[in-house]
RNA sequence: GGGAGCUUAGCUCAGCUGGUUCAGAGCAUCUGCCUUACAAGCAGAGGGUCGGGGGUUCGAACCCCUCAGCUCCCACCA
């Protein structure tokens, strides 16, 4: 099952692009592996943090077996609550007491009250009988009992019952078990014994009907676990099982993620993480299954019990101190809960030897790896394994497994329904990958995934995925297909260049956050604005050269250039299609591979020439605004102010800006940029207006809407820097940025009253 | 029953320290474009009482209270 459903998995990791060590690929159940649980379950012992106890299991008696509680399907069942009367010892008194199993009566070991129920105040420390067989049993006090619920006097059955066990658990009471394996009454029920449990219950009823003890029988709708391969009712049966104490090792392990020391992303978890392990209870360890590690504990005939690695072992053991044969030992029919061999998980996967020998520090490997960055896992787990991964961790290294846990959404459909397998809701990963590719799948994935949030899975994401993925290939293909020529560089894409360059930095400073923040999510987006918007939809329609002509060597290699960092950051979330443009962008030696590349380095972001570069864009905006308020078409737009453009180039506008700065044989230098773009507008406000259809009146009210507008913001402005409270308690550079907003605000409506007036 | 969280555009979700970078993105819809990288694309448009109510504050999607709906984890009732 391993092999095929492990290999399954492993192959879709592969074809998913994850890069992980596929050499040292692990198997809990491995032999190394085994050893290590079976040492530690030794090793626990002997300290005294393993022990045997009882513990309620769903017992089905059809199938004579445990089930899961994920084998136990609830169901309404209409059922009757008995009201049976309890005769108080010594008195002609009795208490009533409602129950839906009259059956379990002869195994109750107590009647409960709650103490502060003034009904049955003058029953304290007495005792009742219990009816037909007439055995006393003490009134106890718990506050764990309803008053509004039945009569408010509780029968505790603590072998037949989970609550009853545990409140017999702090009450010291005793257990009787008077079921069989099957469902029928043994000889400690005394009565009915080898009827079954639902005919004694109507035959008790009946006795107890006809003996005058019952004082009603009311019709009841009880919630009743059935068993999922046989549907018997099930029955809560106590076993002897294997424990691990919590209280002491759970310590570090909170402390730990408290302090932050271990820290949980997203930090919503620590809330739940605490709750968890404050009252943790301890952890059954014992399984009914047939695969996992055997518990290795050895039981002789005289009902000893010897915990050894070994049938030997075990015996060198015990020959001392019984009279046994080594071949009289059996071992422990039970297996290990699965969490008890994932718990060592950071330790074991490394270096196996170390839990059999105190003195062993630990191979290179371990020390090395130990303790690691990240854990990536599903947040349901987040009990079963990641505490015990700390727990182990502290308990055998005395440090954590690893510094940063990061939980992922839990992936449902698009009905809201977790995806499983049980459910066959679940796309195969495969069957995407072939419509939309790896790189498609993992970014639709990523464009939704906040840590810790669930997120519905749709198809379409995966397609927007490799939409990029195609638009990234397009723009390869635009930048190889460009005949490159020694000639001067224009203006126009000097800025371009230094407008990217300044745009890459600071996205690299937003990913640089982004990414130590986990927030991948974000991260791609970043990544994804830069590569579509910034370089595709700008830059490269600016640099772009006309048809037919070369590019200049320098723009080319610059932009060469800023393809290759666009693909380094890229590669996380694209791993196949940036290695191969990496490879075809370049030469390369046979082993630079893209993913040994180093992630581009942030320079600096020139405030100065952003603006600018800014300014030049900002005149596209104006040309947009224009024609728009016009209501004609680019084409006629440039029609009007000469007969130049492809139709091609006609809807884009950093075209357009280009074709303009040719026209009127401007080019964009240094700093004159803005007289340059008042030029253009005042070209563009030269022409159009010959048309004579621009609408004057709808510019004059989207000017003053934006002057109302500036004006609203200048007075919130006023009234946060006029308000004490701010000015005290706001840093120094954040009031100035606030002043710094103001002056802006004014200037802008000064230059828009200015076009007011030109109108 | 105990605990945690969610509710923002038709859908999926951002919105990080309360402020005008705050009402956003993508998808979907609608309009116009077969254009010499890309129709899996380009250019635009419409669309929201930030679940309801109350409070704190100069100021609330954001903080507090309350109600409603939903989800998950744990425990499940005599």
């Amino acid at each position: 099952w391993k092999e095929k459903y492990g290999g399954i998995i492993l192959e879709q990791l592969k074809k998913l692009g994850a890069s992980c060590d596929w050499e040292r690929t692990k198997f809990t159940m491995d032999p190394p592996m085994t050893d290590a649980v079976i040492d530690v379950f030794i090793d626990l012992y002997k300290k005294g943090y393993i022990y045997r106890g009882l513990r309620m299991v769903n017992w089905d008696p059809a199938g004579k077996t445990a089930v899961s509680d994920d084998e136990v399907n609830y169901k309404d069942v209409n059922s009757k609550l008995y009201y049976i009367n309890y005769a108080i010892e010594g008195s002609s008194e009795f208490v009533t007491i409602a129950t839906t199993r009259p059956e379990t009566i002869m195994a109750d070991s107590a009647v409960c009250i709650n103490p502060n129920d003034e009904r049955y105040k003058h029953l304290k420390g007495k005792k009742v009988l219990i009816p037909l067989i007439n055995r006393a049993i003490p009134i106890i006090e718990d506050e764990y009992v309803a008053m509004d619920f039945g009569t408010g006097c509780l029968k505790v059955t603590p072998a037949h019952d989970l609550n009853d066990y545990e409140l017999g658990l702090k009450h010291k009471l005793e257990v009787i078990d008077i079921l069989n394996d099957d469902g029928t009454l043994n000889a400690l029920a005394k009565i009915y014994v080898g009827e079954d449990r639902f005919i004694a219950r109507k035959k008790i009823g009946k006795e107890l009907e006809e003996k005058g003890l019952l004082s009603k029988v009311e019709d009841y709708k009880s919630n009743v676990g059935h068993s999922e391969r046989t549907d018997a009712v099930i029955e809560p049966r106590l076993s002897l099982q294997w424990f691990v104490k919590m209280k002491d090792i759970t310590k570090p392990a909170l402390e730990n993620v408290m302090n932050d020391t271990i820290q949980l992303i997203p930090p919503k978890f620590k809330n739940t993480y605490k709750h968890w392990m404050e009252n943790v209870r301890d952890w059954c360890i014992s399984r009914q299954l047939w695969w996992g590690q055997r518990i290795p504990a050895w039981y002789a005939p005289d009902g000893s019990i010897t915990v050894a690695k070994t049938r030997e072992e075990a015996y060198a053991q015990i020959k001392n101190k019984s009279v046994v044969t080594i071949d009289e030992l059996w071992q422990d029919e039970d297996v290990l809960d699965t969490w008890f061999s994932s718990w060592l998980w950071p330790i074991s996967v490394f270096d196996p030897t170390i839990f059999g020998d105190s003195n062993n520090k630990g191979n290179a490997d371990l020390n090395y790896y130990y303790p690691t960055n990240d854990l990536i896992t599903a947040p349901e787990i987040l009990f079963f394994w990641v505490a015990r991964m700390v727990m182990a961790g502290y308990e055998y290294r005395g440090e954590m497994p690893f510094k940063n846990v990061y939980l992922t959404g839990i992936v449902r459909d698009k009905l809201g329904r977790k995806m499983s397998k049980s459910l066959g809701n679940s796309p195969d990963p495969l069957d995407l990958i072939k419509t939309y590719g790896a790189d498609g799948v993992r970014t639709g994935m990523l464009f939704s995934s906040p840590a810790g949030n669930d997120l519905l899975f749709d198809e379409k994401l995966c397609e927007q995925g490799r939409n990029f993925s195609n638009k990234i290939w397009n723009a390869f293909r635009l930048v190889k297909g460009w005949e490159v020529a020694k000639i001067e560089q224009p203006q126009e894409n000097k800025i371009a260049i230094e407008w990217l360059e300044s745009k890459l930095n600071q996205s690299l400073v937003e990913l640089e956050d982004h990414y130590s923040k986990f927030r991948i999510s974000d991260a791609l987006h970043t990544t994804y604005k830069l590569v579509w918007d910034d370089f595709c939809a700008w830059y490269l329609e600016i640099i772009k050269p006309e048809f037919g002509r070369p590019i200049d060597s320098v723009t080319y290699e610059k932009t060469v250039q800023f393809f290759e960092s666009l693909l380094k950051i890229l590669h996380p979330f694209m791993p196949f299609i940036t290695e191969e443009l990496w490879h075809e962008l370049n030469e390369r030696k046979e082993k630079e591979c893209i993913i040994v590349e180093a992630w581009p380095k942030a320079g600096a972001i020139h405030a100065a020439i952003t603006k600018d570069a800014l300014v030049a864009f900002e005149v596209v905006a104006q040309v947009r605004n224009i024609r728009n308020a016009k209501g004609i078409s680019p084409k006629e737009a440039l029609k009007l102010i000469g007969n130049i453009a492809s139709k091609k180039q006609v809807d884009s506008f950093a075209a357009v800006i280009k074709k303009l700065a040719n026209l009127s044989e401007l080019s964009f230098v240094n700093d004159k940029l803005a007289n340059a773009t008042n030029f253009l507008i005042g070209t563009l406000e030269f022409y159009i207006p010959m048309e004579g259809k621009i609408d004057a009146a709808k510019e004059r009210e989207s000017i003053l809407k934006e002057i109302e507008y500036q004006k609203g913001f200048i007075v919130v402005l006023d009234k946060k820097l006029l308000n004490e409270k701010f000015i005290a308690s706001a840093k120094p550079e954040v009031v100035a940025l606030e002043r710094k907003k103001k002056a802006d605000a004014e200037a802008k409506i000064k230059s828009l009253e200015e076009s007011l007036r030109n109108l």
